[in-house]
DNA sequence: TATCATTTTTACCGTTTGGTCAAATATCTT
DNA sequence: AAGATATTTGACCAAACGGTAAAAATGATA
């Protein structure tokens, strides 16, 4: 009989990943979303991210078998993230409720997770070479779930007639911009580079531009 | 005497450069336009620079004397452009005309140049290591500037007290992600590779975000 | 046409980079 | 402790890349 291999191994969690595994395979990639999002695919190295890891290269590719798989892994674990606070989006409720929460949570993902904003706009501005199947699909189909009920509130009157999906496109661009580019945000506003404050000034602004009206249409009085 | 060296040289026009000179030059930086767009800096290689504008790669070396040269060259070139739609608001005049044309404007600027919208995109996303002085004085001056403008109307009752530089923050970015995001918005909208005709909506949306009010306060009749 | 400057090409170089391999070491189970 | 497995390391490689040197070819001027 050749059978009757042993099924002996190290312990292993489910899933199949060992003590170690689990731990390497999370500080490579805290590593790489360093690397990546500063540098962008092309510019980042195998070398700095092992390097920022505290790991060699060999050992590196010991749990990756490629660059670009690293690179992929990072955007699968992206994409949950991005969609996460228009998911949550409500048909019931008011409108000034849902876009306004859904605004402050897309913020709020721009403050907490730059990194990850970035390697999204770096990824989508290569031509999104990993992502336009999820772009196609998931994405979409979301869109479109979500467009409609902003269509519906423009059907009731409550809104102003104009294409939803492009209502969230603004909300997408403003919020991201804070994160995808700080650097000029921080430039033009003199900030020093630590300096998030900011965001807090945007959210009053992307208040009244999407909530309120910010140009009155009556002259001054 | 040492001196009395002949003057006579190939003819060259204004600016010391010679017809072919000048010919090649264009040819490079619009083929390197089209390679820094499409791929980033680091992504970009001068072998596909030199064969884009069908050229060997020691003669484009021979216009330009490195790879960071053709880019801040393009940069530069770049910069005006990208100011220009700012420059042209002026402080009399009605806010609504003055802030829509100026939308207007910025729009038509990402139809126009989207290779220069992504190759701008690019260079903020990876630090801005080329024009971050341009950043802090030329275009932080003129922000100033015409942030003064919009502070004016404010103070006038003619629009929503925010802080105006956040306003252009906001008119920058959701007008640039239709550059620099075309490949996102062309597949959530289903569209072929060519189509452009997203702008045509997107304009009506931002005139009504910006210019109109987007959400009705009351609730529907 | 002879001459000189400009332009183009061919061949090449040093470095960086993504990735491999086999040996060495650590870890876990019995 | 022994044996099997999992992990880590150092040495190395081929390809790609940015860039150079010098000769060859082209163009312009007289």
């Amino acid at each position: 009989m050749s059978g009757n291999v042993k099924p002996r191994a190290t312990e292993r969690s489910a899933g199949g990943k060992t003590r170690i595994q689990k731990e390497n395979e999370t500080r490579i990639l805290r590593a790489a979303l360093d690397v990546f999002s500063e540098s962008g695919f092309h510019g980042a190295t195998l070398d700095r991210i092992a390097s920022q890891a505290s790991m060699s290269k060999p050992n590196l590719l010991y749990y990756f078998k490629s660059k670009e798989e690293i690179h992929v892994a990072l955007l699968t674990d992206l994409l949950d993230v991005w969609l996460a606070p228009l998911r949550e989006m409500r048909s019931d409720g008011d409108p000034i409720d849902e876009i306004g929460s859904y605004i402050r949570r897309k913020l709020e993902s721009s403050r907490s997770f730059p990194r990850e904003s970035r390697l999204f706009a770096n990824e989508i501005l290569a031509g999104a070479p990993h992502i336009s199947a999820f772009l196609q699909t998931e994405l979409k189909q979301l869109v479109e779930e979500k467009a409609a009920i902003l269509q519906r509130w423009i059907d009731e009157g409550r809104m102003a007639p104009c294409d939803p999906r492009h209502v969230l496109f603004a909300i997408w661009s403003t919020t991201q911009h804070y994160a995808d580019f700080s650097v000029q945000v921080r430039h033009v506003l003199g900030l020093s580079p630590g300096d998030k404050s900011y965001y807090d000034e945007a959210i009053n602004m992307l208040e009244t531009l999407f909530l309120g009206q910010l140009i009155s249409q009556s002259g001054p009085g």
